[in-house]
DNA sequence: ACCGGCTGTCGAACCGGTTCGCGTGAAGTG
DNA sequence: CACTTCACGCGAACCGGTTCGACAGCCGGT
């Protein structure tokens, strides 16, 4: 079923079918209700690699996510997620491209031979090389995050430093004054991840202002990774009182860790991050943080994609987030000390 | 840049340039040699669209799944990473679908505009209509979970029916006799999910034939809904020390209602369900459970569906797995009641 | 020297849409 | 009634690949 049998039951021509579906071209009542009904009867759809051969749209956007590690973060997920639902809303479909690393088949795929529009770029780095390669065939794309240069760029991003001081003051305001920093893999860090950068960049500088001791630490993306990383927190200072995170993944291994070394969380030990409200109310005690809005991150991201697409010269822009910090209930005042022991500390532990 | 220009730059016509991508006639070491280098130099690649429109490939495999309310579950984000990667392996790439209700423009968009070679289901129900529509378009889809009648389809699915019985018995021979089952939403029940029929089915049956004293909830997929569900459970029958749960979102409030409600896991009382590895290693104790094998069978349905595109004709195939129960720590034996008495439960509440 | 077969390449048709220029017939105007 | 104007629909070209039939040239065989 082409645009060919329709224009031949309907009795006109395929440029006239054609027109009836755009409305390019004004059509009389007449043959456009005829058309229709040819149209309803049979069910047609046009066909969307010739549409798209033909008018050099494809109405896909591409979402190019490397994968961290072998599995996603449940942060990851709700982009994915959301990203998915406003480009549906918008008639746009989205194409999933692992990796996205240098010489990645998927990702030159998408880029090369043209299978969509426009991309959205997660898991951003300080200096990301997709860009140039997506400038370099030219096309357009909307970051979830921003580089060290994000002047004159098209992103949507969450001011991780800016969140990363809130927590720090927020703790620092209960009278901790002890504080680890628990961010993402190191492997992440030494790639660049922009959130793991500037959340460390936050909460060292804010750690400074306040005069609190701290030490900071990578963890994987695991619970066990968590749980060894905390292990290693009261190892290297038992006077720990509070850590902040953006590993999302490692939440469950770090309150396991803090339970097992006999530390309530809030009486004795405060935590606190950056994590998506639905992670935040997973674990008990609710995590007070300072929420991930994933579902406007994504929709925003599209909408600036899309504007894009259908102006290709409008300035740049962008939005910065910072949302505030919600109040659970796993920050408290900082105690006198541990209210008692937990097993002993025998040792650190590698921390992925 | 296309295959005209090349076929120019090299001084040979646009067929042989065709033949040497595609390998389909032979041509000799000399032209294909010197069309190689210009296509290495211009770093040339195909029109995605022009190619599947000419070939009526698209190398792209929809993956079609009804959001469970308005976000996904680790478990569906699971799956779909896992997709997503296996089809690359393969040089596919997917283009996601939410919703696939009837009357969804993107399912419907592709379907008919024939975006994609073929589908993979996720989110079975038992009468699934999104394979008549496929058929009636002659789709080729295989589906992650089973219709009511899975004899002659493609799919891999998980024995959801035995995997509960199995978590019956290891309640039952831990000694339990009075044990809860916490199902997924009433919603996506009544909508005929196969996870949540089969489930319950096996639950019933093995409580039945254990003679165990048995209650079965619907649960809303987040942590709140949990924790009201779990007080539930307790109001309605304060002799329950176990449950089965296959609402791997509604886990981490469960442990806060056992924890509020002053019983400690597994000491006074027992979890176990149906739960991939990596969410059962967040909460503490960690959860004993049948491991969702997300990885196997994101791959499994990939590998079945190119099978499928290969070779059109094969006969169907399906993959019915049923994994282990993994035991960690949040099963014991049932002990004599609950140890002490937590905040008294002062009445119901909606389980969502 | 002639013929048959085989290789390697070409040209043209085709996939299913979109878009542009043009022709036609009806309506409007002096 | 002749002439412009306009609305409407048609045909052809095009997007960028793939594929098939044909043909040229070369080889070896008799």
């Amino acid at each position: 079923m082409n645009i060919g049998e329709i224009a031949k039951r309907a009795g006109v021509s395929r440029s006239t079918v054609s027109y009836v579906l755009s409305g390019k071209r004004p059509v009389s009542d007449g043959t456009r209700q005829k058309i229709q009904r040819v149209i309803d009867e049979l069910g047609y759809q046009p066909n969307a690699s010739a549409r798209a051969l033909a008018n050099g749209r494809t109405n896909t956007i591409g979402l190019v996510f490397p994968p961290a590690g072998n599995h996603y973060t449940g942060m990851q997920l709700d982009f994915i997620g959301n990203v998915v639902e406003a480009a549906a809303a918008k008639d746009y479909d989205v194409l999933l491209s692992p990796s996205g690393m240098d010489s990645d088949r998927s990702f030159q795929r998408l880029l090369g031979e043209r299978r969509v529009d426009g991309a959205i770029l997660m898991e951003l780095r300080l200096q990301d090389d997709r860009f140039e390669h997506l400038n370099s065939v030219g096309l357009p794309a909307v970051a979830i995050g921003r580089t060290a240069h994000p002047e004159n760029g098209w992103w949507v991003g969450l001011d991780h430093t800016a969140l990363a001081e809130a927590c720090v003051h927020h703790l620092a305001d209960l009278g901790h004054r002890t504080i680890a920093f628990v961010n993402r893999p190191e492997q992440l860090l030494r790639a660049g991840y922009e959130s793991a950068h500037r959340g460390l960049e936050g909460f060292t500088k804010a750690a400074a202002e306040r005069g609190v001791t701290s030490r900071t630490y990578c963890c994987g993306d695991d619970a066990s990774s968590g749980q060894a990383c905390l292990e290693r927190i009261l190892y290297d200072e038992p006077a720990t009182t509070a850590l902040v995170t953006l590993n999302e993944a490692a939440l469950g291994g770090l309150y396991r860790g803090l339970a097992n070394a006999g530390r309530h969380v809030p009486r004795d030990f405060s935590v606190t991050g950056v994590v998506a409200s639905r992670w935040a109310e997973t674990v008990t005690p609710q995590l007070t943080a300072a929420d991930v809005p994933a579902e406007q991150m994504g929709r925003l991201a599209v909408d600036l994609l899309v504007e894009r697409l259908d102006h290709p010269d409008a300035p740049a822009r962008h939005h910065l987030l910072a949302p505030p910090i919600s109040l659970r209930a796993s920050t408290g005042p900082a105690g006198t000390g541990p209210a008692s022991t937990g097993p002993a500390s025998t040792g650190p532990a590698s921390t992925g």
